[in-house]
DNA sequence: CCATTCTTTCAGTATTTACTGAAAGATGGA
DNA sequence: TCCATCTTTCAGTAAATACTGAAAGAATGG
């Protein structure tokens, strides 16, 4: 099938190639920061790629613009479709499939920071209970639970869970409000101090 | 040198080996989820000890109870000392070197979220602002500025630049103000919604 | 139904990251 | 000064992680 060129007037070499160049250094750089944060660099990179170039890519954009593999591509779009910050996309008359980012940047930072919370908060949340149910009374007797060492655990554990409730509050606030709770939130937090 | 015992009154073998098997878990569990952001699991695991057993420990009692050797122990706790997370503490009459964790969590916290901002959040805005100053009127004309692609990509940027900008605030918040300021805010949060 | 086009999977491999242990370097006491 | 004790460094190695490419699996059109 013969598609029909999308109509529209291309920019001169010079600027497609300062545009491509601008758009590789911020690729390279979110990439870069992805992998500190433990976002392997690749789907970072795909990421930041559907985000600024703002039009939807099928996989093989993807493959030539950053070198790499198709199964590559392939489970990596897919990891950014479960994390639901990059959307499935069928064009009419196509075949094959388009990706495309989100566009605000506030709803991706609530769907991964809720996405991260589940993961990974809440089953130390839970251990930490666990941990303090292990040193109570009831596990280990009055005497016991009074010792020193036995004290001292008790109350760091009580301190980081206390910690992770309120910011397990803070990121409720963020989660599901998006864009205009967080503006809001920063207008509320930038007034009070 | 001989040294005196600590004088304590020692825990029931029995108390001593559930106390153990709490922080053993609230260990695992600390560095499971320091991996997953980013942070190695035996630095982790390091500090989760130093926090939960609440008592300052030297190199070897670090590389005893986590089974690692002098070498790690030795390079990761130099890098909690750098992040400040961890501290090193001389015991009068002892040669060796003691390490204790920070109590507060909230102070942690600040710490590691004021020094991540700096490696990490803070060169991406740069590069982002680079990127904008490369596709501005300026650096390629106003007639190649108004490109349809062109403003896609530098929308896209300037909606990244704006939400960086907006959470280095809230972290300014947070940093140097530690628990008074964290409680503050989510105080200020909890009314404000 | 087959042929074509596109997608997913996964065993094998490459790359990166983390760890060890031994040797060199400090520090402090005698 | 030397000796003993403790710390750091780093080359070599082990472990974990990420990536590839080919083969199998869907989906669509004829």
């Amino acid at each position: 099938m013969v598609v029909a060129e999308t109509p529209r007037a291309n920019l001169p070499p010079a600027v497609q190639r300062q545009l491509q160049t601008a758009q590789d250094l911020f690729i390279r750089r979110w990439g870069e920061m992805g992998q500190t944060w433990g976002i392997n660099r690749t789907m970072a990179e795909i990421h930041a790629l559907l985000y600024v170039v703002a039009e939807p890519l099928c996989t093989d954009d993807v493959m030539e613009r950053l070198h790499i593999s198709r199964g590559n591509a392939s489970m990596s779009l897919r990891a950014l479709c479960d994390w639901g910050i990059v959307r499935r996309l069928h064009k009419l008359g196509e075949r094959r499939e388009f990706f495309e980012s989100l566009s605000d940047v506030w709803d991706m930072f609530s769907l991964i920071t809720a996405e991260r919370k589940r993961r990974e908060m809440d089953p130390v949340l839970e251990t930490i209970k666990q941990c303090r149910r292990m040193l109570d009374e009831q596990s280990i007797g009055k005497q016991a639970a009074r010792g020193r060492e036995v004290q001292l655990t008790r109350q760091r554990l009580a301190g980081m869970e206390e910690f992770m409730e309120v910011t397990n509050k803070i990121f409720q606030q963020f989660i599901g409000n998006a864009r205009s709770g967080l503006t809001r939130v920063v207008r509320v937090l930038l007034k009070a101090f």
